[in-house]
DNA sequence: ATGGCTACGATCCGTAGA
C-alpha cells in the first residue's frame, strides 16, 4: 500500500495537479490538508473518475482536510471528541486494514502569540486522541502537516531559524510527546540524503534555493513501522506552475 | 530593510499561511 500527504492549499487551484499527481504517483491512501473549501465544494466527482472515493471535512477559506482511498473507507471520524474546535483540522478512516488518521496542526503564527498557545493545547489534545486510536489500531499511520521541523537537520538553516516558530522547543516537545507514544517518523526509518524538505516559502525563490523545512510528516505505529519499506519526499510537483507550498510525502507499505 | 508570494474573500486591501 502506497500512503501519502499532501498540504495542496486549496483543492480548487490544486485539482489539476493532484490529477496529475495521482496518475503518475498511484498512491492508494492520499491525506490532503488546507482544502479551504467546504464539503459541497470537494470536486468529488473527478477524484471518483480518477479511481477515489474521499472522506471530507471541509472548511471555507481556511483548513479542510480529507483522505482519499482507492478502496472503500470505513469508520469515517471528523474531529478529536475531546477537543471540540471550529477549525477541521482532523479526519480518520481505516483503509485497507490500516487506521489512517490525517491532520492539519495548526501553524502557531509566532511564539508566544494567541495562535502558539492554541499550537501547543491542540498538540496535547491530538497526544490524548492518538493515545485513545492506538489503543484500538495497532496499524496506525498519522499522516498530514505537522507544522513543526523535529530536527535541526529537518532545517535548511537551523541557526536562522533557532527559536523561531516551527522550530521552538516547546513545539518540538509537543511533536515528541507523539513518538513517546510509540509513533515513528516513517521518513527516518530510513538512510536519506540531507537536506530534504516538504515546504518552502513561495517568497525569495526558496525552493530554487532548497531554502525549506520538513513539516510534513507520515508517522507509523511500531506494527505499521515493521511492515513500511520506503519513504521519501516527491518534490516534483513543487517545480510546476502554480505549484503548493508543500510537497508530497509517500510511504510504502506491505 | 521583518519585506519578498499565494489564496481567499472581500474589493482595488487585509488576513493568514510558514
Amino acid at each position: 500500500m502506497k500512503l501519502a500527504t499532501w498540504n495542496v492549499n486549496s483543492i480548487k487551484v490544486r485539482l489539476p495537479q493532484l490529477l496529475g499527481w495521482l496518475a503518475a504517483a498511484a498512491p492508494d491512501v492520499v491525506c490532503l490538508q488546507e482544502l479551504k473549501a467546504e464539503e459541497a465544494k470537494f470536486p468529488r466527482a473527478e477524484l471518483e473518475a480518477a479511481g477515489y472515493t474521499a472522506a471530507v471535512s471541509g472548511q471555507r477559506t481556511y483548513n479542510g482536510v480529507a483522505i482519499l482511498s482507492r478502496q472503500p473507507m470505513a469508520e469515517v471520524s471528523i474531529g478529536m471528541a475531546d477537543f471540540p474546535d471550529e477549525q477541521k483540522r482532523v479526519i480518520a478512516a481505516t483503509a485497507a486494514e490500516v487506521r489512517v488518521v490525517c491532520v492539519y496542526c495548526p501553524n502557531g503564527q509566532a511564539v508566544g502569540s494567541e495562535k502558539y498557545d492554541y499550537k501547543l493545547r491542540w498538540y496535547g489534545a491530538l497526544r490524548e486522541y492518538l493515545k485513545g486510536e492506538l489503543e484500538r489500531h495497532p496499524l496506525l499511520a498519522v499522516a498530514g502537516d505537522f507544522n513543526v521541523a523535529p530536527e535541526d537537520r529537518d532545517v535548511h538553516d537551523p541557526k536562522a531559524w533557532e527559536g523561531q516558530i516551527h522550530v521552538s522547543e516547546p513545539e518540538r516537545a509537543a511533536w515528541r510527546a507523539l513518538t513517546a507514544l510509540g509513533l515513528k517518523d516513517a521518513f527516518r526509518l530510513f538512510e536519506q540524503p540531507e537536506k530534504v524538505f516538504s515546504w518552502w516559502d513561495y517568497r525569495m525563490m526558496a525552493f530554487r534555493r532548497n531554502a525549506g523545512l520538513r513539516i510534513d510528516q507520515i508517522l507509523v505505529s511500531p506494527a505499521l513501522a515493521a511492515r513500511c519499506i520506503a519513504c521519501s519526499i516527491d518534490k516534483a510537483p513543487r517545480s510546476l506552475e502554480r505549484p503548493s507550498d508543500h510537497a508530497p510525502v509517500v510511504a510504502e507499505i506491505t
